[in-house]
RNA sequence: CGGGUUGUAGCGCAGCUUGGUAGCGCGUUUGACUGGGGGUCAAAAGGUCGUGGGUUCAAAUCCCGCCAGCCCGACCA
């Protein structure tokens, strides 16, 4: 590591899941911790979720919602009361069946006192919430009911990768009823619109609305509507997911209400949520070779400030320039926020210093020096550039500037995702054309495939069969029939038969 | 869950085939020299070799179980 052309090794293009670890390792993000599938969430990385929740939760409640807590344990029986629910979830429920220990001979603990009815940790939360709401919903007069709650579930995954897919994870579940299904059916939609807009308003990145087909719905929905994402190695992420339940979760948990006819009702409810998966789309959307890259709405700091001490004598002058250099800063406001600044005033190395804040992706670095002090300006690297190019900046301008340069960081990153996205988009209709475009190069057994590929826009009869076949020979899927996209029928590239209009095929996490 | 592979100092690794009680690079600490970019020199600290058992006079090394990571599958709103 004498002096290597990139801060991470390997690079995305050598082999990109190690990349990703690496990044997210570099920029102190999680680890893996002693339980199997379950990271530690570390503090920069845990920023950067309190963010997104501190965000999205100002949305849900300009949209009317309210937060509340339900519990982690939900008894099998109420599991059972939805068959494609317990189809769906429960070869991946982690089940408690005691609630005692006692020290067994040997002096190890062995459980002790079976309970009655076995509890799964929740691997999400609409039954035991509809059995709550069946109590709480009597007359129309008590909905539209609009909760979310912040939690954290657990999925008994077989493959795990830090915070992409994890076995315990943090997200937030919204859970509304709704009187008709019209009313349902516009939630569902407007949540969508909320996921979409902090996707790429926020996180800058670009997503494809779209419905899901048979095989990929969530089990129990009615229809499930995604938002999707192209990462760096063309593959698809689901990156939230809005549920139309339509009755079938208040039938099961027997939601019903009086309505003003006096009769009687089962509610149509809806479910929406997003994970700390996110941040993992985060990463694999704008990092580099050298680390992660932020997007300042979601930065926990904005701006670095490394002063660059070389002579005891100066470090005084130095320190007071770059302590009222970020107090004005902080007097800036981005994103209806006071500028977040971080003064590094850690015994280090300037090169070691710089280089630290570049793994963690903090978008704008400036430098501070006797020279600099001088000149009344800062030396100033952006993230989003070529960590070589920087400038002087006349102190002043740089402060009066400081928010409309992160604007402008926040959306060059949006627009190099969308140009990736759009590059690696493609419009197929020829079946061979399909089939090469998604074959993986031929690579030595055991080895990460290349990355290739992309988002392909083709024709799809629909039929779940034709989808499972081509999932089985390329492992590609459908990951949504687009909603912005017109309904331009055509014939399905698989088949032949008739379709409706084009859906988007990909490889996904 | 199947196949493969790995686990030795904070990180990356060597040592294991042919058992003889541990080494390298980076990092860390200290000192000096440096000084607008992950610097140079010197010294030092740091390891029950993932874990439990077995074989042996002796195990990082051989055998078995378990735990965890990674890759390829299967599976996965």
């Amino acid at each position: 590591m004498a002096n290597p052309t990139t801060a991470i090794t390997p690079t995305r293009s050598e082999n990109y899941s190690e990349w990703y670890q690496q990044v997210v390792r570099a920029a102190d993000l999680a680890e893996n911790s002693a339980v199997r599938g379950c990271m530690v969430i570390k503090p920069w990385g845990y920023a950067i979720w309190e963010n997104m929740q501190r965000v999205l939760d100002g949305m849900f409640k300009e949209t009317g919602h309210s937060n509340a807590y339900f519990p982690l344990f939900i008894p099998v029986s109420f599991l059972e009361k939805e068959a494609a629910h317990v189809d769906g979830f429960a070869k991946e429920c982690a089940v408690v069946t005691h609630h005692r220990l006692e020290m067994g001979p040997d002096g190890k603990l062995i459980p002790a006192g079976e309970l009655e009815e076995p509890l799964v940790v929740r691997p999400t939360s609409e039954t035991i919430i509809g059995a709550t709401y069946a109590k709480w919903v009597q007359s129309y007069r008590d909905l539209p009911l609009l909760i979310n709650q912040w939690a954290n579930v657990v999925r008994w995954e077989m493959r795990t990768r830090l915070f992409l897919r994890t076995t315990e994870f943090l997200w937030q579940e919204g859970h509304t009823a709704h009187a008709t299904r019209e009313e349902a059916v516009e939630e569902t939609m407007k949540m969508l619109k909320v996921y979409a807009n902090f996707a790429e308003g926020w996180m800058a990145m670009p997503v494809l609305q779209g419905r899901k087909t048979d095989g990929e719905r969530f089990p129990g929905a009615v229809d499930t509507y995604c938002i999707e994402a192209m990462m760096q190695d063309r593959r698809a992420l689901q990156a939230g997911t809005s549920h139309f339940l339509g009755q079938n979760f208040a039938k099961a948990s027997e939601i019903q209400f009086l309505d003003a006819q006096g009769e009687r009702q089962f509610a149509w409810t809806t479910s929406w949520g997003v994970s700390t998966r996110l941040v993992g789309a985060m990463i694999m959307t704008h990092s580099d070779d050298d680390g992660l890259i932020l997007p300042p709405k979601l930065a926990p700091a904005h701006v670095v400030i490394i002063p660059v001490v070389h002579k005891p004598e100066d470090s005084a002058a130095i320190q007071a320039w770059t302590r009222s250099l970020a107090d004005e800063l902080r007097k800036q406001s981005f994103d209806g926020r006071s500028v977040q600044v971080q003064l590094d005033e850690r015994d280090m190395r300037g090169g070691d210093k710089a280089w630290n804040w570049i793994k963690k992706g903090v978008p704008v670095r400036v430098e501070v020096g006797p020279r600099d002090m001088a000149a009344d300006s800062v030396f100033m690297a952006r993230r989003d550039k070529p960590h070589k190019e920087k400038l002087a900046v006349k102190r002043g301008d740089f402060i009066q500037g400081i928010s409309a340069l992160l604007q402008e960081i926040q959306d060059g990153l949006f627009k190099r995702a969308n140009d990736f996205r759009i590059a690696n988009t493609k419009v197929i209709d020829d079946a061979k054309e399909f089939e090469a475009y998604f074959a993986a190069p031929k690579v030595a057994e055991n080895v990460p495939t290349p990355i290739h590929g992309g988002f392909a826009l083709a024709h799809f009869c629909g039929d779940p069969k034709v989808e499972a076949q081509i999932k089985d020979r390329l492992g590609v899927t459908v990951r949504c029939i687009p909603l912005e996209m017109g309904n331009e029928p055509g014939k399905c590239v698989i088949t032949g038969a008739p379709s409706p209009q084009r859906v988007v095929w990909a490889k996904a996490y």
